[in-house]
RNA sequence: CGGGGUAUAGCGCAGUUUGGUAGCGCGCCUGCUUUGGGAGCAGGAUGUCGGGAGUUCGAAUCUCUCUACCCCGACCA
């Protein structure tokens, strides 16, 4: 391709609104264009790099048995119904109405299209399993979409949906997804961890999130130090902090605490350290009635975990200031659980306190040298209600777990019989009889992931493409060619030999001076750039940068098409 | 949804306090010079000043209203 004929409409200039990297960059190298709040449109280079996020994530699902399918952006909201989706979906569900004043929606996802495909297409146990995908727009009215393409409210997912008899083939596909995720990162040179999710509310199902890792990722994800143990920092274990509780060695005491409301402000003020306080949250229990959960005061509450308890609402939800004074008989920042007359759930780190500090149900005043059993009774239930933090024992028992940052690109779910149970979607098995089909579905964020490859590969100059995901492969850029006809011959040769070889070429024949091009070629982020100027004419020799490093380096102008044909099949 | 902010040329912004008929940089077009890291000079095109209503002889500027977009928050206990 010649830049005369594929305009880069390149920016020199961020534009106002682009926080994240990604975004900017994204702008500038002329990627994408906002038409509305979470709304974009790709231009053609971008469009170029999400073609071949399809292409490979295409190529691996079809190697993994995957059937590729299309369905509908809009949806029935009989489905939805039926599934009992449309009343559970919040506003994040794009609602519609058509002429006939009947209810669509604009998918957001497609279990119930593909329930609804399965139930009517697979009749019988011999054509199970089966996996079904689609590479199409999503719509998700986010509260606030954000970061470019990144948090967008239209993207583009790969969504595919698996059918089963039994658990042991969902596992068998799960497996195999697992493994095919892993290949589609690894093929567009991404770096990436496969992590345990939050397995939901329906519980007992797995599920695995694969993050790009990136300082600027929205999620925060932990690995193990010493083993393979890596999870979403929402859905890691937390181990209870020590072994055994040390018996009492102060005596209870109450104490004045003026205007000290917070953890942080007790603690200063009593000269106790954190994790020698105890946090004493009221929540609403599914009645509408108050619980209490206790936490280590350096802990902080994990309400995904707190939400699947028994007696804790969904979602969680704190009580208010009033029904904190009318169940405690104070304002929130004295609440302890002496005489405290509601259920109490203490997470397993605050079980093992002694000589603590907690509120006392009296406003600005707390206790100290406070001890379960001499005190007050250790609740009954012990539970892992916090939020793990770095350098807690890894849940396997084997090293300590560090927090990074990563961007969700990829999710893979054992669904069970969730929605083929709602919908009714079986099949004959063996004996003749009906039986529920048993699901999983797997996402990737097809759009998103063009946003974290730019996260985790770009410099001040630019982007710095994956060879796989670069819109070119090369840049080919004469010096000055408008004054030099034997210049001119001479890379129009090379440009064919370089097309004919298969290259993905970007030929720069615009007549800008050598710093423009550049430039511009290293803000869009050609992973290799080829130079020939009179120069080289002379001494039959081109000039090879790569990108990433930065190195240039001499060719014999005859050895350009081996020499890329090996830098190309050794990185890919 | 709550709080804060912004809206002026394709992009980034000034002008609004104190009302007088719109400007700068980048980009774009033409010409000449230049040519290995976003060139210089000269000339040129481009605006519903977010929409509507009002005040005024006169509104980008003041008043009211609507809309769009951006940021922050949703864990004091």
């Amino acid at each position: 391709m010649r830049t005369s004929q594929f305009p880069l409409n390149t920016l020199k200039e961020i534009p106002a609104d682009a926080e994240i990297a990604s975004h900017k960059l994204m702008l500038r190298a002329g990627l994408i264009r906002k038409l509305a709040a979470g709304l974009y449109s790709w231009l053609p280079l971008g469009l170029k790099v999400m073609r071949h996020v399809e292409r490979i994530t295409r190529e691996e699902m079809d190697k993994a048995g995957g059937l590729e399918v299309l369905m509908p952006a809009v949806q029935p909201a009989e489905l939805w119904q039926e599934s009992g989706r449309w009343e559970q979906y919040g506003p994040e569900l794009a609602r519609l109405k058509d002429r006939h004043d009947r209810d669509f929606c604009l998918g957001p996802t497609h279990e119930e299209i593909i329930t609804d495909l399965a139930r009517n297409e697979i009749k019988s146990y011999k054509q199970l399993p089966i996996t079904y995908y689609q590479i199409q727009t999503k719509f998700r009215d986010e509260i606030r979409p954000r970061f470019g393409i990144m948090r967008a409210r239209e993207f583009i997912m790969k969504d595919a949906y698996s059918f089963h008899l039994d658990n042991v083939s969902l596992q068998e596909t799960y497996d195999r997804m697992y493994d095919a995720y892993s290949a589609i990162f690894n093929r567009m040179g991404l770096e990436f961890r496969a992590v345990l999710a939050d397995s939901g509310a329906i519980g007992g199902s797995l599920s695995h999130e694969f993050h790009v890792l990136a300082d600027s990722g929205e999620d925060a994800i932990v690995f193990s130090t010493e083993s393979e143990f890596a999870a979403n920092v929402e859905a890691a274990e937390a181990m209870p902090i020590g072994d055994t509780r040390n018996s009492p060695e102060e005596n209870l005491v109450e104490v004045d605490t003026p205007l000290q409301h917070s953890i942080e402000e007790v603690s200063q003020f009593l000269n106790k350290p954190p994790q020698q306080c105890l946090k004493t949250l009221l929540v609403k229990s599914e009645d509408g009635s108050i619980v209490g959960l206790l936490l280590r005061g350096d802990h902080e509450l994990n309400p995904v975990k707190a939400e699947k308890l028994q007696g804790v609402a969904t979602p969680l939800q704190f009580a208010s200031d009033e029904e904190v004074k009318q169940a405690a008989g104070c304002a929130p920042g004295s609440i302890g659980p002496i005489n405290l007359k509601v259920p109490l759930i203490v997470d397993r780190s605050a079980a093992l306190l002694s000589d603590f500090v907690c509120g006392a149900n009296q406003d600005d005043k707390h206790y100290t040298g406070v001890n379960w059993e001499r005190d007050l009774p250790l609740p009954k239930t012990i539970e892992d209600i916090r939020t793990v933090q770095q350098g807690d024992p890894s849940p396997d028992g084997k090293g300590t777990l560090t927090i990074a940052r990563g961007i969700e690109v990829g999710h893979i779910f054992q669904l069970g019989t969730k929605y083929s149970e709602a919908m009714n979607a079986g099949v004959q098995n063996e004996g003749g009889r009906n039986q529920t089909m048993i699901m999983g579905c797997y996402g990737i964020g097809i759009s998103r992931i063009v946003a974290a490859a730019i996260e985790q590969n770009h410099d001040d100059r630019g982007i710095i493409w994956p060879d796989a995901l670069a819109p070119f492969q090369v840049a080919l850029l004469p010096m000055n060619m408008h004054k030099s006809e034997r210049l001119k011959v001479a890379i129009e040769k090379l440009y064919t030999e370089l097309i004919d070889a298969g290259f993905d070429v970007l030929f720069d024949d615009r007549k800008v001076r050598p710093g423009f091009m550049f430039a511009d070629m290293e803000l869009i982020g050609i992973p290799h750039r080829i130079v020939l100027g009179d120069k080289g004419l002379d001494s039959g020799t081109i000039e090879y940068r790569q990108r990433r490093d930065g190195e240039n380096q001499e060719l014999p102008l005859n050895e350009v098409v081996p020499f890329l044909k090996r830098k190309l099949s050794i990185q890919s």
